[in-house]
DNA sequence: AAAAATGTTGCACGCGCGTGCAAACGATGT
DNA sequence: ACATCGTTTGCACGCGCGTGCAACATTTTT
């Protein structure tokens, strides 16, 4: 029975009176690099202690040009690789004391009020990690002022109004073309993913351009307008089930790992052939499941977690130089292709 | 490159200025059940919009009791079941004007931290979807009187000091256990998750007590200290790997489908067996990988839309009484038992 | 020992909005 | 036309903390 008796507050002021010190002084004890004698900061703090006190975020926040509060705007969430962005992102801005908003990007229409209300907050910055977000309503946001920095997460961006962390999707796909032409596949498929951002076709385009730069023909490709598993299962399915096994690609290159693991299920159990015998499969991300066991997926694995600590580096410099930043993952090599 | 310069807000004085209004008429017209005449709020609403003004919700929280955000705690990330929560929750949440903080609880000592940091934010509630959290953090939180509401989401739990939203285990674990018993099973497996909360014992125990019931002894029971698909293959794996075809369960019945994956990974990739014909397998929550081709799992379904809509209710109600509250969900049979 | 340098503490003001009430306004009835 | 009632608007004060500077205390230097 949780009771919502609104009782008074402990402030910094009730400390102060307890410490026998300026309700300033409270405030510096609490401030890491604060001009403080040591022995003032432990009367404070065990003050604090006693009294059950911790600084208001949300005061401090509107008090100051700061909030140490980001927000987070996601759509896609049938892609499986998001809950490990999640975790690394939070994992990375809380252990550096950023809180995170998390901001469901309800429908494709739903992108600039998901902007609004994140501004509302007063948070320092907005990262993306969605799909939905174009150039025009980027550059809305960015028009409005009211963002201080808006962060393009494991996406390549050429908006200059925004900053980009992602990987070098053109020297990942390169590797990944060099990887299949090297192990001899002749007839591949390429399998791409939505094309909301201009720039995301980077994978593909590379992709393509190394396979005629090698054979001199472009290699055939699909598309599917979201990262679903389910979705790319039934894409893959409509454009292979009538061929014939001399029609067939030898190997299917996915943009990422989402697709690729609903690929690989509709080889097996709906056209009932074997990967890597009959089709091979690639991925991209590097996800949990393409360890595991069942999929053994080869993919191309993000550096996460140096991509989130160098987010969270960009939030707290304070310099305008564009922070834009490509990582290098690599290619990790299992049994699918 | 986006500009960090600080250009002066604009607030509700200016949007008064320019409607010809004072300050507290402009906030009323954006108060939903404000005293108002509709011609100043359009008046106020044409102003704002031409100087891009929206209401700091920051400053709003610092002024009133309430703030419409609430905290998620989350921690077990490996369970992809946690992303269709997230999905649900924050749907439901913003859908109705309330934001959602994403704490992640890094490690298992940061469960108090990690809800002493939401406090910080002045959040009116907080949900708690991870596993980490046992009754002494709880009581703790709640005896520190910072927490208007903690909120445990899809688990169930006896603790008083906290509502719980979740499906009625008992009676879940009751149809599961007599659909077993229907299909003619003879030799279950009941795997269960971690133990932290005492009442998610919940489901093993009924499970047990229900086949008690029936065949008068006990069923065997393994468990896993995560819910991850990677750890429940391994100790799965473990405990099948010696056993002659007639020392297997002919059903491994699974606390959830994190579990149940992994399972279904092993028990076709690692013995060689066949689901469901040589072990079927049983999950619980119907992740979506469940319904794909590749597992076609049976399994429990929550009814997590309309359990995301009942917290909001619950948030939004005033009143004291519990608000804890059960659900029914569904036994979706597929092919895996 | 005095002066200068450094370290430490206190304070006025403001961040943008909510609360509760009082004043002003408009409509209704006699 | 006047009193009455309901509706609409305005306002003083406070939410808890940051900023920047001034005052003060302590240490170092000469």
């Amino acid at each position: 029975m949780p009771k919502a008796e609104s009782l008074p507050n402990i402030t910094a002021d009730d400390v102060a009176a307890q410490a026998g010190v300026s309700r300033w002084t409270v405030n510096r004890a609490f401030k890491k690099d604060a001009s403080i004698s040591p022995k003032t900061r432990e009367k404070v703090m065990t003050a604090a202690q006693s009294l059950g006190y911790v600084p208001d975020l949300s005061a401090a926040a509107l008090a100051s040009t700061r909030s140490n509060l980001v927000a987070l705007l996601i759509d896609d969430f049938a892609n499986p690789h998001k809950l490990v962005m999640l975790e690394k992102l939070t994992r990375a801005l809380r252990s550096r004391g950023w809180d995170t908003l998390l901001v469901n990007t309800l429908d494709s229409d739903d992108a600039a009020p998901a902007l609004l209300n994140a501004s509302q907050r007063r948070v320092d910055a907005t990262i993306l990690i969605g799909i939905q977000f174009d150039d025009e309503v980027l550059n809305a946001a960015h028009d409005a002022r009211r963002f201080k920095k808006l962060i393009i997460f494991a996406r390549t961006s050429e908006n200059p109004n925004t900053i980009s962390i992602a990987v070098d999707d053109e020297a990942a796909t390169r590797e990944i073309a060099q990887y299949v032409i090297r192990k001899g596949y002749q007839r591949p498929l390429y399998m791409a993913g939505p094309r909301t951002v201009s720039a995301h076709l980077l994978r593909k385009e590379t992709f393509a351009r190394e396979w005629k730069d090698r054979f001199d023909r472009e290699p055939e490709c699909i598309a599917a307008d979201r990262y679903d598993p389910d979705l790319a299962a039934s894409i893959a399915h409509d454009a292979l089930k009538d061929r014939t096994a001399a029609e067939l690609p030898d190997i299917i290159v996915c943009e990422n790992d989402a697709l690729a693991l609903g690929v690989i299920d509709t080889i097996r159990h709906r056209l009932g052939l074997r990967v890597p015998q009959d089709i091979a499969v690639l991925g991209f991300d590097d996800v949990p499941q393409a360890a595991g066991h069942n999929y053994r997926l080869t993919t191309y694995r993000q550096p996460l977690t140096e991509m989130s600590n160098y987010l969270v580096d960009v939030l707290e410099s304070q310099d305008d130089t564009v922070h834009d930043r490509k990582f290098l993952g690599r290619l990790v090599p299992r049994d699918s292709a």
